[in-house]
DNA sequence: CGCGGTGTTGAGACCTGTCAAGACGTGTGG
DNA sequence: CCACACGTCTTGACAGGTCTCAACACCGCG
């Protein structure tokens, strides 16, 4: 069930069979959650944290003027908010996009563990190390890139990720997301995101439909996009 | 040497005197930097962690047209590179806007001491949350914000920051920036920074000159951002 | 069968970028 | 001490990317 999770872990990190067994133990229940809700408010306190077992989810803030924006997707595997085990509150909301699937973690038992296993500790400080590096990525595509090369980079990252928990079948992936939740993501309308896609359909690098993404050309969705995935740190080192 | 910084983390949470020992017994040398300098390039393998202790900083990404995004500002009492603890490589640069002096953390020192403290761990942790945090706002700026909003976000965000490590006289500070690199943090042209600076100053909201910045009207400015200090988690509690 | 959400298309407005030129201050070398 | 180069700030004219508003097609679902 959280065999996503140890795969996401296991990428950057060798985990024991001890450690695994602490980090089943600390998921005391699971919780399902239809579509479009939201999971965790800005604010509230907390004293648990969810590990995304199925389904896509974002981390959102809403706007003054009814707008919002999806600041990181998440998938299989992501806790979507550990960092919460030491802010005690988040700044932005978690909402699912699709009907998702948690486990329940509580902060105590999270402590207890990350205690007796420092080097826990060290691996999921990691994760949030990683989810950070993402919100710079994405603060580089708003900044500098392209409406069109910002969403070839998304699509980039989403292959890449998707890859590590087992999601992708060959480039090709789910995606469930509305083209105004797109938006959402990209910093566009959903007018713009409409006609950006027909770009990169037009340009023969991806086709969208039935709520799934083909990416026909990867080399040339990668350029277009500038993409390095680097800042996934995708790699197996002792941390 | 390292007050600003011990300030920052004790408006987080309280740190006992030991654990104050522990941190001065980390920094090993201090170390100075011109201005303009890249300190710690993309992708280069680090064995320590940089202290901020004096000057301005910034994390960059350059881009393949010649451009730069700048994804976070940091000013002294910053730990610039904290995550490369975990991370063991960078996603970005660690470049020098000032002249800057940094003090070094041996990332074995800091690991023995993390170990022996885990309070420390969750605190050093918790800083890293709450850039990603910032790293969040700047998200929903970029992605959402105008120029103008934008721009008088970054002002609010700057002076709530400095404030913590007492670099604020009254509503003013010190802003070494240049109009181009605010453009580089802002997602803007040097020239429309220009303009839009022109804004802030015609609305009588902010002056900026001789390297200052005096926030004449800090209630308008706010609520033109849409500014909300929440995500810079600006409060004690146990971690 | 009607309704709401989603995707698509068009026309026009507006925000921001591009290109270019000049003013100003500062540091450097002759 | 002056001449000059250089970086920074400023301004203007224009281009272009993205937004806004609007309308319509399509579809699943109650």
């Amino acid at each position: 069930m959280i065999d996503a999770h140890l795969k996401k872990l296991r990428l950057r990190d060798d985990i024991s069979a001890e450690e695994e067994r602490a980090i089943r133990d600390m998921i005391s229940e699971v919780r399902d959650i239809p579509a479009d809700r939201v999971v965790i408010r800005r604010g509230q306190e907390l004293r648990e944290s969810l590990l995304l077992i199925d389904g896509w989810v974002g981390r959102t803030k809403d706007l003054r003027d009814g707008g919002r924006q999806i600041s990181e997707l998440q998938f299989a595997g992501d806790f979507t908010d550990m960092h919460a085990f030491t802010l005690k509150r988040l700044d932005h909301n978690i909402a699912t996009i699709t009907p998702s699937r948690f486990g329940v973690a509580q902060h105590d038992k999270v402590r207890a563990t990350l205690e007796r296993f420092p080097h826990l500790a060290r691996v999921y400080w990691t994760m949030t190390n990683i989810d950070a590096a993402i919100h710079r990525e994405w603060t580089v595509s708003l900044g500098r890139r392209s409406a069109l090369a910002r969403m070839a980079h998304l699509f980039c990252e989403i292959l890449e990720r998707l890859k590590v928990v087992g999601l992708t079948q060959g480039n090709e992936y789910d995606f469930p997301l509305t083209q105004q939740e797109l938006g959402e993501c990209l910093g566009l309308t959903s007018v713009h995101v409409n006609r950006t896609l027909q770009q990169l359909r037009k340009r023969r690098m991806i086709t969208v439909e039935e709520r799934r993404v083909a990416i026909l050309d990867l080399p040339g969705l990668q350029s277009l996009a500038d993409f390095n995935p680097d800042y996934l740190y995708l790699e197996n080192k002792p941390r």
